[in-house]
DNA sequence: AGCACGCCGACT
DNA sequence: GTCGGCGTGCTC
């Protein structure tokens, strides 16, 4: 007798107990048997419905009486494991620090697709005169529709339902003319298999090299003929040449009709002939979809280490080797070849016969650091992230899981990547707010690329130019091991930095551009002049920030969020950043109907259109989330960046992680303190670390850069010691005021958010969260700082009202219970139109 | 999440 | 009275 402990995806805290399916119920228990069937998926029945669970235990039911009936599991939808057995605590404690349910945990760590769940469907019995019977000649829609496919989605159509819609249901229900069923989706990917063909008889003769003349074909010909005995058709030996060219450039003895077809498209029937005869063997071999579409550069092992490179080395081997749990924390400047280090340490972690992942910030994906590995360990290699296609991240998934990839990149997400024994993790730029996901489960890749490490007794580098203040401090204190490098490689030095105070206006008939400063602007002309490339930052999309009504003052909002919309002038659109809103550009002011609607504030796109204007002659391009949702297109334009026709690009921050272009010499950053005016205590680091990497991207070839920085505030010291390449003495400012009040590292947040639709009630239920919190905080005496409730600084977005309570508190424990606390009575205090999101170490407050 | 159960208002 | 509105609570 089995039972089985399964985390089923919804909602749920608990796990569930299911026992085996009919058929195999007769298994016993046994260590074996229980590795076997965790990590499988199964399809389970929940209520009255069917959902996908996850068996993350297996054990003998003990003797006493379960206070339930446990049903048994539908049927498994896998043969083998999803992820290993001894994953599963990873997951349960996942699930228990970010207050998520484990089930969705699971999900969210697989790839996508492979959820199914039951569905209820109308399936129709009964011809249309019998229908019209029963309704008298008046179909609603949805029995229309229902009349002409034959079966209908029930939930679907039940959203429009009215009372006659039910009762006509009712009746079609009761004629037996319409019955009900689950119907069960299938997984949305699936594997590919390919039909390839292999050669068997070792003696038969090859077809003549690279020559398909006509005559060489006869010759060829008749050398098969005397060799079999008999004459082959024309068609077979086309085939034949066809199969072994194909073969050649596949390597391994065989190769895919696929390709086989592309040198002869009528392959297939005499191929099938030479199978019957013996001389192929012909096999559905799985292939697996590949995310490397782009040729990729290739980079050459470099001959020799720096200094610096070799030291750090010494210091992260013996740590590899010893395989045990320790996290060093990489502080290099921007250009100092750590990604030779990051090489180097996973070609030992491989040698160790261990495996490697390594994250890399969601838009950073495109750069350098994924063509190293691929030409450093080709094959190896498998990538993970949000732009490949569901197919290419199922068989990337199977790949790892499978181990014949050992090395794993990818964005967040690839902290859940199924290889078997890692022994090197490395997180690229861990200061990256991208590595925190902001919605549903609001897990951080970073975080949990350390507990990884722990659980797996690995090493673990976080690596960055411009460490998070938490990370920092980390070391200092000891949790981390601290490894600096200071040069950077070859050459080039870092670069000078101007800032230009634009509080002080210019001289007057000087100044050609209200956006690009003098200073800025002449810089520009002479780099385009000079043959080398700029780069310029602007942390915002669009054309202008805001559309203000001339004639009251209001600016132009989204309907369904509390915030302004942004011009896009190349759409003509207003778009709400948020939601996605988007209203045409030719609009009136709700409030007064004025038309004279002013744009206000200046996105990526305004300077685009301005340094047209300014430089007619120079190749600009822009680069922003807008055109860079296209992988293709993103890619595109950093190619054209390596192949300099472009002069000047512009972009938001995506352009300022990771790129090596070593013609550029020149970056701008258009408003540095952009981002300063925002109620968030990560504001001013957020500033630094944003400076100086957009700063590492200049000179980073044999011609020194420079850093042209405009803002309103160039005496703040966030924007000082980026000037002054000052990470340390940034890093002591930002802790003194951390201080008081309290903010991270000295304390820990935990920010609750209600949201609803009726602004009243989402308020009046974060009033009674904040209250059981302060009650909980004051009996039992807990070290725990309630603030709010207020609403949130951004009130409004998609409908909802959003108010919340920021719990700061020393020990992680104490927030967890108070936490779970909140959970316990969550139905209690919140109005039920309203949700509670729980966000541990949330990195966005708005 | 999604579904059933259960308790109150406005209709035959 | 009852039909159907939605609040409540459970799912092995």
């Amino acid at each position: 007798m089995m039972h089985l402990d399964v985390a089923v995806a919804v909602p749920i805290q608990q796990t569930l107990t299911y026992s085996l399916p009919k058929i195999e119920c007769h298994i016993e228990y046994s260590d074996e048997n229980r590795e076997k069937y965790i990590g499988r998926r199964a399809l389970v029945a929940l209520g009255n419905r069917m959902v996908t669970g996850y068996v993350i235990d297996v054990f003998v039911p003990g003797a006493e009486k379960p206070k339930f009936t446990i049903r048994p599991i539908v049927r498994f939808l896998d043969e083998y494991s999803l992820f290993h057995h001894d994953f599963t605590p990873f997951f349960k404690w996942v699930s228990d620090y970010y207050q998520y349910p484990i089930g969705l945990v699971i999900k969210a760590a697989l790839p996508g697709g492979l959820a199914p769940k039951s569905k209820k469907t109308l399936q129709l019995s009964a011809d249309r005169e019998q229908i019209n019977s029963v309704c008298n000649g008046v179909m609603p829609p949805w029995l229309v529709s229902l009349c002409d496919k034959g079966k209908l989605d029930l939930l679907e159509a039940q959203t429009a339902f009215d009372s006659t819609d039910r009762k006509l249901l009712q009746k079609l229900f009761d004629n037996e003319y319409v019955s009900q069923q689950l119907v069960i989706n299938k997984d949305t990917v699936k594997e590919k298999k390919e039909t390839c063909y292999k050669l068997v008889d070792e003696k038969f003769p090859l077809a003549a090299e690279d020559d398909n003349s006509e005559k060489s074909v006869e010759r060829y010909r008749i050398r098969v003929s005397n060799y079999l005995g008999k004459k082959i058709k024309l068609s077979e030996t086309k085939a034949l040449c066809a199969i072994f060219t194909a073969i050649k450039k596949g390597g391994n003895n065989s190769a895919a009709l696929k390709d086989i077809k592309k040198i002869y498209a009528g392959a297939a029937k005499p191929l099938e002939a030479l199978t019957d005869i013996g001389i192929f063997s012909r096999e559905n071999k799985r292939v697996y979809r590949s995310p490397f579409g782009e040729q990729l550069r290739f980079y050459p092992r470099p001959e020799r280490l720096t200094d610096e490179q070799k030291s750090v080395l010494s210091e992260l081997n013996p740590a590899i080797i010893k395989k045990e749990f320790e996290p060093f924390l990489l502080h290099g400047v921007t250009g100092c070849g750590k990604t030779e280090v990051y090489l180097q340490a996973a070609e030992l972690t491989l040698a160790e016969g261990r495996d490697v992942i390594i994250l890399v910030p969601e838009i950073a994906l495109a750069t350098q650091l994924e063509a190293h590995l691929l030409s450093r360990f080709k094959d190896l290699v498998v990538l993970l992230h949000s732009g490949l296609t569901s197919a290419e991240k199922y068989d990337q998934y199977f790949l790892a899981l499978s181990g014949q990839a050992k090395i794993v990149i990818g964005a967040r997400s690839a902290i859940f990547a199924p290889l078997k024994n890692p022994g090197l993790i490395i997180v690229d730029e861990e200061h990256d707010t991208s590595y925190k996901q902001d919605d549903s489960f609001r897990y951080h890749g970073r975080d949990l690329a350390v507990l990884r490490a722990r659980h797996h007794k690995c090493v673990v580098i976080l690596g960055s130019a411009t460490p998070s203040i938490t990370s920092y401090e980390n070391a200092k204190a000891g949790k981390y091991t601290l490894i600096t490098m200071k040069n950077r490689v070859g050459s080039s030095t870092l670069p000078v930095v101007r800032l230009v105070d634009l509080s002080k206006k210019q001289p007057r008939g000087k100044n050609r551009s209200t956006i690009i400063q003098e200073q800025l602007l002449t810089k520009l002309e002479k780099t385009v002049a000079d043959g080398k490339q700029a780069v310029l930052l602007l942390n915002r999309r669009g054309f202008s920030s805001a559309l203000l009504c001339r004639d009251c003052g209001n600016p132009v909002q989204c309907i369904h969020c509390n915030v302004s919309l942004t011009l896009h002038k190349s759409k003509n659109k207003l778009i709400c950043h948020y939601c996605g809103f988007t209203t045409t550009a030719e609009t009136v002011c709700v409030h007064c109907r004025g038309t004279d609607l002013a744009p206000a504030g200046f996105g990526t796109e305004r300077v685009e259109e301005e340094l047209h204007k300014l430089l007619p002659d120079a190749r600009i391009r822009r680069i922003d989330s807008d055109t860079a949702a296209d992988r293709k297109k993103f890619m595109k334009i950093l190619g054209e960046m390596h192949d300099r026709t472009i002069d000047i690009l512009i972009g938001t921050q995506m352009i300022a992680k990771g790129h090596h272009f070593p013609y550029v010499t020149l970056v701008g950053v258009v408003w540095a303190d952009g981002g300063m005016s925002m109620p968030d205590y990560k504001a001013a680091e957020r500033t630094f670390q944003l400076i100086t990497q957009v700063t590492g991207r200049a000179g980073r070839g044999e011609f020194p850069g420079e850093v042209i920085i405009q803002t309103l505030r160039p005496e703040h010291y966030a924007i000082q010691h980026a000037k002054h390449h000052k990470y340390i003495e940034f890093f002591e400012h930002e802790m003194s005021l951390r201080k008081h009040p309290a903010f991270p590292p000295y304390v820990r947040l935990v920010l609750l958010r209600v949201q609803g639709k009726v602004e009243k009630t989402a308020q009046e239920s974060t009033v009674a969260l904040a209250r059981f919190c302060r009650k909980c905080v004051k009996t039992h005496d807990i070290d725990i700082e309630v603030l709010g409730p207020a609403p949130s600084p951004l009130d409004k977005v998609k409908d909802n009202y959003r108010w919340q309570v920021l719990l700061k508190g020393v020990s992680t424990n104490k927030l967890h219970d108070l936490c779970v606390a909140v959970r316990g009575v969550q139905k209690d205090l919140l109005s039920p139109q309203c949700t509670l999101a729980i966000d541990v170490d949330p990195e966005n407050m708005m």
